[in-house]
DNA sequence: GCGAATGTTTACCACTTGGTAAGTGAATCG
DNA sequence: CGATTCACTTACCAAGTGGTAAACATTCGC
């Protein structure tokens, strides 16, 4: 798969599409080769992705990825602060816009599946990225501090005004979280269980959580 | 860290540690290997492990895990059975003893919690291998499966008694399994919400989660 | 149009990887 | 006791790894 590079070599300078300014297209090629990365680390996973495949695939050599950045380990700093953007951007409208109380949790769920479909290497990434530990693991909490402030605040206000079963909401953030990407992304462990993870199963799947959820987090009229 | 080697080297063979037949010595050295496998593969991860690594950490020559098996992709499988039989051994007494409804549930979570406190890597080996797909997943599957399976005709049973929400129980397994091995092994995100993985924490957690996932599963007066 | 900055390539390097070949000393067995 | 098997080591290799150095082409500022 290495050799056979098939060199698309992006045209000769003044053919195809020079499209733009050398800046425009400076911006174009690091966004390429962000997307690419994106793609194999949130897949194949960071150690498993060499520059030289990555260059490859891109139709590029592995210095030009590393003029850009003068590492791999610099690459994935500028993939996290994208993938940290990609997020944002896709979780932003239902974050101001949707409802109260369970409504709102319901939102986010639902644009948590829609990712999974659209960019599963999105939610893979993140999955890799705390696996790595260290300074990425650093820094993509700080990029998503924002986010999990909001969530919190959100969790407490809900649950002063019992909307929400009181407890721990840093806890139980990450009992939600585990839930979302567990079923949005463990596809071997569907398979384990006989779910087979298609289109139309997806839909039941999402469902299925929402109750799962639903039951979870509502503040039921009994306690216990 | 590669090259200080410090070679405790098992001993010159009649000194020391002989001990025991030539057959038994060998499988000794095999666990020794598998754990350490296990171990390395469960935090560092599969691809971060080399198999020189390995071997100097237990005073041995690459080579020799060689000698044992023929390359890293059989090591791995052997790791794989290992963890399984691990993890059944482990849960064997929660699983055939604990008692019917929500009491065997919570006395599964809490094994699972111990098993994460006291063997964290296995858990974490587990993650790891479902991420590396491919032979690696089938095998642990299979591995698995007896598990799977009582764990669904359990719930299936448990449904049927009205002792826990109807639903499907494959996708409720999911779900479950997510929250759980997420409360248990993401330290990463737990830190992100600002909870200290501390022994301390980590019975509030589990309390948490138990709380969490009674409220999901178990059958309540109200459907929603 | 010219020189300089910019983006990219070819060439190269030191090092690590999984894996092979051949040798060695001890335990085992006849 | 002698031959063989076993567990392991040293030596080695080809293929990759991330990263550096220098050459080269294009585009920009003037």
């Amino acid at each position: 798969m290495a050799a056979t590079v098939t060199v698309p070599r992006k045209g000769s300078p003044s053919v195809g599409s020079p499209a733009g300014s050398r800046a425009q297209r400076t911006r174009e090629t690091e966004n390429r080769i962000l997307a690419a990365a994106l793609e194999s680390f949130g897949t194949a996973g960071y150690d498993a992705t060499s520059l030289d495949a990555l260059a490859a695939g891109l139709g590029l050599s592995k210095q030009a990825i590393l003029y850009h950045w003068p590492s791999k380990a610099a690459l994935l700093d500028a993939v996290i602060d994208r993938a940290c953007l990609d997020l944002i951007l896709a979780f932003d409208g239902v974050l101001t816009e949707a409802g109260v109380g369970w409504e709102r949790v319901e939102a986010v769920v639902r644009a948590v599946f829609r990712v999974a479909l659209r960019r599963p290497e999105l939610l893979g990434f993140i999955r890799e990225v705390s696996r790595l530990g260290g300074d990425a693991s650093a820094r993509i909490i700080a990029d998503l501090d924002p986010f999990v402030v909001r969530a919190r605040e959100y969790l407490e206000r809900e649950m002063d005004a019992g909307r929400i079963r009181r407890c721990d909401p840093g806890l139980l953030f990450v009992s939600a979280y585990s839930s979302v990407l567990g079923a949005a992304t463990e596809v071997e462990v569907l398979r384990a269980v006989g779910v087979e993870p298609t289109l139309r199963s997806t839909v039941v799947r999402r469902r299925e959580l929402l109750a799962f959820l639903r039951a979870a987090m509502v503040a039921g009229p009994t306690g216990r």
